[in-house]
DNA sequence: TGCCAGGCTTCAC
DNA sequence: GTGAAGCATGGC
């Protein structure tokens, strides 16, 4: 801690949800109002004593290059949740329960890396591989460092099947930056892109887009997204009405029927 | 104890 | 192109 802490007044924002999200798998929860969150070579200190009012142990010049970004603070959230079709029930509720969920703006490997670890497995243990991840390697293992790593080493921290997924990922993501293959695309080049990865199929890459890459039209599509599209929607949700923030909404109902299924709001104390 | 999880690859058709 | 099997592991 160097002692430099900034408050910021904030609109549309609750840590608390978007901790337990799903789409971020390393914040650190310190205490009941505190989460440590690593990002970008930084750790982040931050709390929300009050739900308009959040501090924050960086420069005011951090918060503008690193951390707004992160957290997508440009993005008007309460207009997209005013663009939910008024008659659609399902979604008004899911947006409500889900306020203050933002996108993040996550880094690249490590998306690639957490999703491609996410497929037919639960956010508990998602977690829990990553951390042993970090823990064997002392920190978040970059991509040439997964790379000189063995599919035994990766074994025995539990990934079991998708230990060579990473494996071969990481070589891939090396060989790629090296030849300057990263670069401003689309959403369609994107998406399109990140499935030549073994491992990486049509929802891993739709996460990387939209928890990364900021492409707010991927829609992943997930074993409870299905459900939800079969039960509330005759196997359809209208992404075509809303185009450019589909994730968004994507987010929301993934977040709502999870809270609903373990029988409580997902806020301890709402 | 089984079923399931922010699915993917492979192979048969 | 579509469908089904197989996959490692452990949360619930």
């Amino acid at each position: 801690m160097e002692g430099r802490q900034i408050q910021l007044a904030v609109d549309f924002f609750d840590l608390d949800r978007m901790a337990d999200s799903g789409q971020c798998f390393r914040w650190e929860k310190i205490d009941a109002n505190h989460y440590r969150i690593p990002a970008f070579g930084k750790l982040l200190t931050i709390s929300q004593p009050t739900p308009d009012l959040i501090q924050a142990d960086c420069s005011p010049q951090d918060w503008q290059r690193v951390w707004a970004p992160y957290f997508d603070m440009d993005t008007d959230y309460p207009a997209i949740v005013r663009e939910i079709d008024p008659q659609d029930s399902y979604l008004q509720a899911a947006a409500k329960v889900s306020y203050g969920m933002r996108i993040l703006r996550q880094e690249l490997w490590e998306t690639m890396l957490s999703f491609i670890i996410s497929q037919n497995n639960n956010i508990p243990r998602i977690k829990q591989i990553i951390q042993r991840l970090c823990d064997a390697f002392g920190k978040f293992p970059e991509a040439d460092v997964i790379a000189s790593s063995s599919i035994a080493t990766l074994r025995e921290l539990g990934l079991g099947y998708r230990a060579s997924y990473l494996l071969e990922a990481a070589g891939h993501y090396l060989r790629d930056q090296q030849d300057k293959r990263f670069g401003p695309g689309d959403y369609a080049q994107w998406r399109l892109y990140l499935q030549s990865y073994k491992g990486i199929g049509v929802k891993v890459a739709d996460c990387i887009c939209l928890f990364s890459l900021g492409h707010k039209e991927a829609f992943p599509i997930d074993t409870w997204i299905r459900k939800i599209m079969n039960d509330y929607y005759g196997g359809h949700f209208p992404i075509e009405r809303y185009a450019k923030c589909a994730g968004v909404l994507q987010q929301y109902m993934f977040y709502y029927e999870r809270t609903r299924s373990r029988g409580n709001t997902g806020k301890e104390n709402a």
